[in-house]
DNA sequence: AAAAAATAGTTGCATAATCAACGATTTTAT
DNA sequence: ATAAAATCGTTGATTATGCAACTATTTTTT
């Protein structure tokens, strides 16, 4: 039935669904045969942090695309595990900057080489030019509904 | 810093992620601003039935990409809503058979339609050409996945 | 300077995903 | 025919999401 195929196995958003859920399954299952407590969407802001240290709550939801309760959830989980630190702002009593521990530095290295081996695997059998125009539509699609959302 | 370009932004992971986000956040507010009482979950087990009614929870759970567990979880959202029917399988006493009920088949066109329109949404400026090479890149990145994960 | 609006973070509530363990049933092997 | 293995659905535990309401602050308006 045409409609089916065009609303289900076909449909963009059935695709990036299950090719989403697939990706974190993998990294979780990668994370965790390597010995790292850390689950995807920890790793998700953790990587923020690792690019740029001192973030307040609200630049990590917005990078990171994630509603700020979630990541006040995700942080009590990191800092629980003892791999991030809340520092109140001294400038704005409101916000707390958020740092990584020395801990989570030192895994630094080893966690990103996992994420690397998971995009190769991902990218099997993929040229880099069709990556590139996936990754472009996918932009593309991203702000048609983003912008719509907000 | 080159490292963090490719494992963040334009890393396919985080992009798949975002799209799929954004993409069940706008469905779902389409779904309770045109009045139905579902959410993009439960619409996706929904439509596996829309196609093929009558399958049992092992079935649904291969077809919409989830867990037996979350298909339980949701069949039990459904029902008390009052939207499906699990039936005694009469040739196998572990199964159970999922029927829509008509409040469910009633309301099946217009829940389509809504679907529809946030595909043309998402589709916006993106050529059928193109569309279609980024679904199978999607394809073969899934795949690539999902042998790993099974 | 006082009132109003905006912002940062937290919490409660409802929904959802995954994993592992379990009971009941069915299939396969011996 | 019986024992072992596989399958179906459920449940509990842990992690995660989004929304709305709330407190405490800061910024903007008037």
């Amino acid at each position: 039935m045409e409609t089916f195929e065009e609303i289900i196995d076909s449909s963009i958003a059935y695709l990036v669904g299950r090719t989403s859920r697939s990706i974190v399954k993998r990294l979780s299952k990668k994370f965790s045969d390597s010995g790292f407590d850390v689950s995807y969407e920890q790793w998700s802001i953790l990587v923020h942090l690792y690019r740029k240290d001192g973030q307040t709550q609200q630049e990590l939801a917005r990078v990171a695309v994630k509603d700020k309760a979630a990541v006040t959830r995700l942080l009590n989980i990191l800092e629980r595990k003892n791999i991030v630190l809340r520092i109140p702002d001294r400038n704005d009593k409101r916000s707390k900057l958020i740092y990584l521990t020395n801990k989570a530095k030192e895994f630094k290295i080893n966690l990103i080489a996992v994420v690397k081996e998971l995009l190769i695997e991902a990218e099997q059998d993929i040229s880099q030019d069709e990556m590139a125009r996936c990754k472009n539509t996918l932009n593309k699609i991203f702000s048609n509904i983003d912008q719509l959302n907000n």
